[in-house]
DNA sequence: AGCACGCCGACT
DNA sequence: GTCGGCGTGCTC
């Protein structure tokens, strides 16, 4: 009907667009005939969006189908040539928005970075045809003269051109009255890295010429000084070739020559300035690249990991820490790469910016593109556009850079596979790179590396069932010994007296040898700030976040109090809010507080701390990483984040400040999670020749999970966990799908998820649904939660079904007035 | 998700 | 009276 009067024909084309938007529904657009020939799938397009916004979109489908039910508006422009997204990429978005239950256009939105959407800004144009202008009141004449004077002046400009508060309102009143028109203007976000260039003019590029223009500017010195240091950069033999490329302005403010001079020589016509785009990354000499060798140990690993990939495509590579993992990617990159395949490897957020990536950067030089979130729009545009042009046939990158546009990898490295920060949380899609990346893989025939010192229980199951292969390193390189790790009995120290701020006396005394002899120690301590609670001890009152169910952090240096869930930050009060008693005391301990009490305790020592709120800054950790090896700080007290890819020489001594709190963690995966960390911090001591030693500080220390770590036991460890997890049926048995209610009412909120349980319970048996209980932290942002899970076996449940069924009980649940404005969050996979 | 529209409280 | 709070609905 909408399209009853139009007429179409075989030339008439339409566009499906992804849109940033979570919305289901396929977007189409019309193709302007002019564009006909350039309209490509996984090209970007601009598009009017609603009332007036401006978006970029991808076209997913080109076709020749009007909507029936709408009329479709034009494309306004299309913006690349060629697709910048590929087909493999289009299916992927796609794919992870099956599997993770969002949208496609979510999935595209943080696939792409965001350098390559366009901005726009809202832009005031005076209506020719209005003619009204006396029955306007003061002050619209007053902001329309303004408008007249600066034709198309942005909303932000305008504001700074009058003190009213409001120009916003009045500016509606003048669209209104149609006195004035507002519309987008669209600009591309990335701006290429440009620098100024100078050389000669053409006709003076010549020995003879040069030397004739020297005497002419005997006398005037400077300007002679100018051209003598333009010809110092370049050579005035070959100075018709290299005249060509010129040189780089800031080459004459180093030399100290006069600006001046320069801009009159350039005013003269003897120089000209030119600009040319240059690269972001700085170019790695590729004349020095570093070779490597394998041990014999690493030899084996390496061959049985192609044996392996011969067979399966997934291999899990189970290394113990220390056994020199890199080298073995590094030889397997190397091979791929000579069969002209590509190579993805990711690592964990945190290890990105460290010591391996320089590793690699010595072997593989600028083929290797970096993909890191710390990096700028711009840089991340650079890298992206890298990857399609065929730049960088190797990348390593976080968890994002699975959705890279590469057209025939060969091999997928993910390394820490264990790591849970491969799963993204918050917002959607909520996926899992490691899982993502084995479909990508499978999608484009390549292989995919596992590899960890501590697998996660999923990898490991597959693996024994022969769906992945195995391959272990339990050999440390060179002569390096496994630390030895001691567990210290916190009640036992306590009935002894021999606690001192928390810390044992084993501990105290092993860090005072340490410091002694010159060696490093790290202690870790999985919780931040100053203390994780302010008390009143008259009355009893707790320090709480208005807006969540959490009690504030104290942040000693700010001297504020935090909530980590929404951040919001208020000064420590003085004395207690309701009874103004002035006894107020922190409670708990976090990283600021084991940072000044060790500092109490060794006045002399010097120490480092690294969390979350040191390392804020862009270049924060990597300066923390650097000072800390260079071996002049004693203490580095940090939280998980010390555990992650840094390997420091001279460190003896890991001091796990409190075990106890991650093994008695809530959660079925908690010991998983507690093996992993304990593991990994430990291997943090002892790299090189001398062995290390971990103290674990715990109440209970007769605690399996700590006696496994102590053997270092992975096998048993899991060997036992696995039992169990198969008697409760949980992963890797079975797929934990998670839903979440949000809503301002806690009643409300309860009552949605308690429906919800109840459908899906009738539907799939009591047995398979938890819940709703009120979330880990029942109230975030004013928003109450609560939480329904799922637990499906993968074997026995057509799973797809059961999510459609799930999607269709939310939207019906969304239609009930009541539940109208419940947020139900999906989670697949939770971690 | 954003953004506009629309319907009720507390204010110059 | 009106400003502006956020509930509701729509986006090709």
């Amino acid at each position: 009907m909408a399209n009853s009067l139009e007429i179409f024909d075989s030339e008439t084309h339409f566009v499906d667009v992804l849109l940033p938007v979570p919305i289901p529904q396929a977007f189409t657009y019309r193709v302007p005939r002019h564009l006909n020939e350039f309209i490509k799938a996984g090209s970007r397009v601009i598009v009017p969006f609603g009332r007036n916004r401006v978006l970029t979109g991808i076209i997913s489908e080109v076709h020749g189908n009007p909507p029936e039910k709408y009329k479709a508006k034009y494309i306004s422009e299309l913006m690349d040539e060629e697709p910048i997204v590929t087909a493999s990429q289009l299916w992927l978005f796609q794919w992870v928005a099956d599997y993770y239950m969002c949208y496609a256009g979510e999935v595209m939105n943080m696939g792409l970075p965001s350098g390559l959407k366009v901005n726009s800004e809202s832009r005031i144009q005076l209506n020719p045809d209005f003619f009204e202008h006396d029955l306007l009141e003061a002050k619209e004449q007053e902001i329309l003269k303004i408008i007249e004077e600066n034709e198309n002046i942005s909303y932000a400009d305008l504001s700074k051109f009058i003190d009213e508060i409001d120009v916003t309102k009045i500016v509606k009143k003048l669209i209104d009255k149609h006195a004035i028109i507002v519309y987008e203007e669209v600009k591309e976000r990335y701006v290429p890295k440009k620098i100024k260039k100078i050389r000669l003019r053409a006709s003076l590029a010549s020995k003879k010429a040069v030397l004739k223009l020297i005497s002419e500017l005997e006398k005037s010195q400077k300007q002679q000084a100018v051209l003598l240091c333009y010809l110092s950069h370049t050579s005035i033999d070959t100075l018709e070739e290299k005249n060509l490329h010129g040189i780089d302005k800031v080459f004459f403010k180093d030399a100290e020559t006069s600006s001046s001079s320069l801009k009159t020589l350039i005013d003269k016509g003897i120089f000209e300035q030119f600009e040319i785009t240059v690269s972001r990354f700085d170019s790695i000499d590729t004349n020095d690249l570093l070779e490597i060798t394998l041990t014999n140990h690493q030899e084996r690993a390496s061959n049985e990991i192609l044996s392996g990939f011969a067979e399966k495509q997934v291999v899990l590579f189970n290394g113990i820490t220390g056994s020199g993992k890199t080298e073995i990617y590094i030889e397997l990159i190397q091979k791929v790469l000579e069969n002209g395949s590509q190579v993805l490897m990711l690592l964990p957020e945190i290890a990105l910016t460290t010591q391996i990536v320089s590793r690699l950067q010595k072997v593989f030089g600028d083929k290797m593109g970096v993909y890191h979130s710390k990096f700028s729009d711009n840089e991340r545009v650079e890298v992206y556009m890298g990857v399609l042009s065929g730049r960088y046939q190797f990348v390593v990158g976080v968890r994002s850079s699975i959705f890279l546009p590469f057209k025939n990898l060969g091999l997928i490295i993910v390394d820490e596979e264990h790591e849970i920060s491969y799963k993204q949380f918050d917002p959607a899609p909520r996926y899992h790179a490691r899982d993502v990346a084995i479909m990508l893989a499978h999608k484009q025939k390549a292989k995919v590396l596992l590899g960890s010192a501590t697998p996660s229980f999923e990898s490991y199951w597959q693996a024994l069932k022969g769906n992945y292969h195995l391959v272990e390193l339990n050999e440390r390189y060179g002569d390096a010994k496994l630390p030895s790790i001691e567990l210290v009995d916190m009640k036992e120290e306590r009935k002894n007296e021999t606690v001192r701020k928390e810390f044992s006396e084993v501990l105290l005394k092993a860090i005072e040898t340490n410091i002694n002899n010159k060696e490093q120690t790290i202690i870790f301590q999985n919780r931040r700030g100053y203390a994780p609670y302010l008390n009143c001890e008259e009355c009893n009152w707790i320090g709480k976040c208005h807006q969540c169910a959490v009690s504030l952090t104290h942040h000693l240096y700010e001297n504020t109090l935090v909530c980590h869930y929404c951040g919001h930050t208020e000064t420590l009060p003085k004395v207690c809010p309701v009874c103004e008693s002035l006894k107020i005391k922190s409670k708990g301990v976090g990283t600021q507080k084991i940072e000044e009490d060790l500092q109490d305790i060794f006045p002399e020592a010097s120490l480092l701390r690294m969390d979350f709120d040191t390392t804020r800054a862009k270049n924060a950790y990597q300066t923390i990483i650097n000072e800390f090896s260079e071996g002049e700080v004693d203490i580095l007290v940090g939280t998980q984040m010390i555990s992650k890819g840094l390997d420091f020489d001279n460190v003896s001594l890991v001091g796990v400040f409190n075990a106890d709190k991650m093994i008695n963690f809530p959660d079925f995966r908690s010991a998983e999670k507690a093996y992993q960390m304990l593991t990994q911090v430990s291997g943090r001591a002892g790299r090189k020749k001398k062995p290390g030693k971990v103290l674990i500080q715990t109440s209970g220390p007769e605690h399996d999970v700590l006696q496994f770590v102590l053997n270092n036991d992975y096998k048993g460890f899991y060997a036992k966990e696995i039992k169990e997890r198969e008697g409760f049926r949980y992963p890797p048995f079975s797929r934990i799908i998670g839903i979440t209610t949000k809503h301002i009412a806690r009643t409300i909120s309860h009552k949605a998820a308690g429906l919800l349980a109840k459908t899906l319970k009738e539907k799939l048996g009591e047995a398979r649904i938890l819940g709703p209980e009120k979330g880990l932290v029942e109230r975030i942002r004013n928003q109450y939660i609560f939480e329904v899970f799922m637990k499906l076996e993968k074997d026995k449940l057509n799973i797809p079904a059961i999510k459609t069924f799930l999607r269709e009980q939310i939207t019906e649940l969304n239609t009930q007035k009541e539940f109208k404005s419940v947020r139900f969050v999906v989670n697949v996979d939770v971690i």
